[in-house]
DNA sequence: TTGTAGGCGTTATCAC
DNA sequence: GTGATAACGCCTACAA
């Protein structure tokens, strides 16, 4: 027989045990475990003796163990994000959080800094911690994340794109769709010298998927696209400011300008509004997201309102509905996108 | 003796463990374990023989098994904030991500919607995982969460206020001193009937602080407070235009004002834009936090510099020192804040 | 209603 | 250089 040495003996630790629980309350941890789990097996006054004890030594389970025994998964979900420093993201991790949380499902983030590398590495680094699931902003990935999140058998929604083949499910709008929809907004309004400006588009799936659909609403108008109309420029407000500059000193203007990166379009609308031009008139502005900021500019700009908050949303629901199910099928949730027509073209 | 059942035959799993690894290299699970944390007490055959068996397998370990044993914490770090939805955040969660990651931690994130109590369950939720560490915006915390830390005894940073007496460390900026550097130079420019506006105070300690630092300036300025140029507002760039438009209609009219709340000086200056009204000139501004936007706005706003990115970098640095050195002493670090005069006072 | 035994996947320790 | 054994903290299965 086994003597059992009272753990409260043991070096000062920083969380105290189920064991210490039951000692103090006098009962085995199988009670103590019932009392936590499964109150009503338990007789009234034992429960009250242990949740006594709980409280006493402020004791909170060790989720590391419990998730062992089963061998299954911790309470946390993955999610990695080209950028934690962005607001279009924050809406959809806010959407994530709140949909997650009465489940008891928490949050661990990081970010791929528009690297599929980077986003290797971390999915391994997540991995380990046997995350209930992944949310992925990228939908291009290395053969080796494509392996780990197959062989990991745990639901993964991808939310950057509404790709034909994801990887597990998709919770995503169509951005060459999008795209499509805004270009075919402003040739309705009479525009034909369409500029287009988007973030580089080497390694950047949803840039290309965005410059597809601007290609493919020209053509489908009879309008030849013009080269030297279609750029790319690095993140940031100062780049809406350089395409707008780039796009109206070329020999053949644009009339019009479809900025299909971040915060571009709002950079041009402010660059416009320090030069004195008029929007629309001297030139018009098209964006691809509707930031909070530019229901407040003067005016307001021309884009498309992407959900991103329900992408959150929507990607937590189906996470838990496939991890209720286990059933690892194909699930493609098209959160859609409208175009609003505003003011600048 | 135990029969050994080979785990290759277990029913399907998601995840594969070291015994397979160690049964397909044809050695023990000991030495699969010191060909993962310690090669070189490895021979380099058996060594090249267990990595094949790991990449063959896609074997990823479980950090929940080896925490247990280690009865210590996993490699997550914690952090809390008032919510993941505002940018000035988003650049502490980076900043905090991109010092962390080297060291092999990840985050762990919720917000707590300005609500101790949503703070305490998800003190209570996160503990349960072990973190390596907590960051905490908020500086007010009740009693079972301010428990709930000090029995962790793990690194606890708070970093919404430099608080005189942390639970543990904190990594800040003084809101109060901030708050008065700008009313100062409000002053120091020939304002005398300065307006401030803030979000709600109550249960707000950094709103507080913030008003408490305007007071003393104007104190210190032998300038009598007047209490109808004192304002509170709900979040969003909305109540810029409406506090702008509430303290220039009273009967004493501002001649400045200091809007000491998230993105109330943007609105307000767009405000100002929309009625034709000069800034300086018919009215100053000021505003707390410099956004990215601001800097493409004109004039610039004239506001504070603080230093989100740092913090979140020094707040790693903070709890990676104390995990390291296990000491649990009191830590404060003062990012400190810089006044940018810029053009609008 | 409560308790005992055993094992989840990993690693510290000690033996070979 | 390598392996056997015994935990780590909790919970399932079964016994009392």
């Amino acid at each position: 027989m086994k003597e059992i040495r009272p753990e409260s003996l043991r070096t000062q630790v920083a969380h105290s045990t189920m064991l210490q629980v039951a000692e103090r309350a006098g009962v085995s941890t199988m009670t103590v475990s019932r009392v936590l789990r499964n109150p009503s097996l338990v007789s009234a006054e034992t429960r009250s003796r242990v949740q006594k004890a709980v409280e006493e030594v402020g004791y909170i389970p060790n989720a590391l163990a419990g998730g062992l025994r089963l061998s299954s998964t911790s309470n946390l979900v993955a999610v990695i994000l080209p950028s934690l420093d962005n607001s279009l993201y924050s809406r959809t991790i806010q959407g994530l959080s709140d949909a997650l949380v009465g489940h008891g499902l928490n949050l661990m983030l990081g970010d791929n800094r528009y690297s599929s590398i980077v986003e290797e590495r971390l999915v391994e680094s997540f991995m380990e911690q046997r995350p209930a699931g992944f949310v992925l902003h990228e939908t291009v990935h290395s053969a080796k994340t494509k392996r780990m999140l197959m062989l990991a058998r745990v639901p993964v929604v991808e939310i950057g794109d509404l790709v034909a083949r994801p990887i597990d499910a998709v919770v995503s709008y169509s951005n060459k769709l999008a795209s499509h929809a805004l270009t075919m907004h402003l040739i309705g309004r009479g525009y034909r010298r369409i500029g287009f400006v988007s973030v580089p588009i080497a390694g950047n799936r949803r840039a290309q998927q965005r410059r597809e659909g601007y290609l493919q609403a020209l053509k489908n108008s009879r309008i030849t696209p013009i080269d030297k109309l279609i750029l790319e420029c690095e993140p940031g407000f100062a780049s809406g400011a350089r395409g707008l500059d780039l796009l109206m000193s070329k020999q053949v203007k644009a009339d019009a300008i479809f900025f299909a990166g971040d915060v571009f379009g709002i950079g041009a609308l402010l660059e416009c509004q320090r030069r004195g031009w008029r929007v629309p008139g001297d030139i018009a502005l098209a964006s691809f997201d509707d930031y909070e900021i530019s229901a407040q500019l003067t005016p307001h700009l021309t884009c498309l309102d992407i959900p991103r908050y329900r992408i959150g949303q929507e990607a937590a629901r189906v996470l838990l509905t496939r991890s209720a199910a286990k059933d690892i099928g194909r699930e493609r949730v098209n959160v859609g996108f409208s175009v609003l027509p505003n003011q600048t073209a």
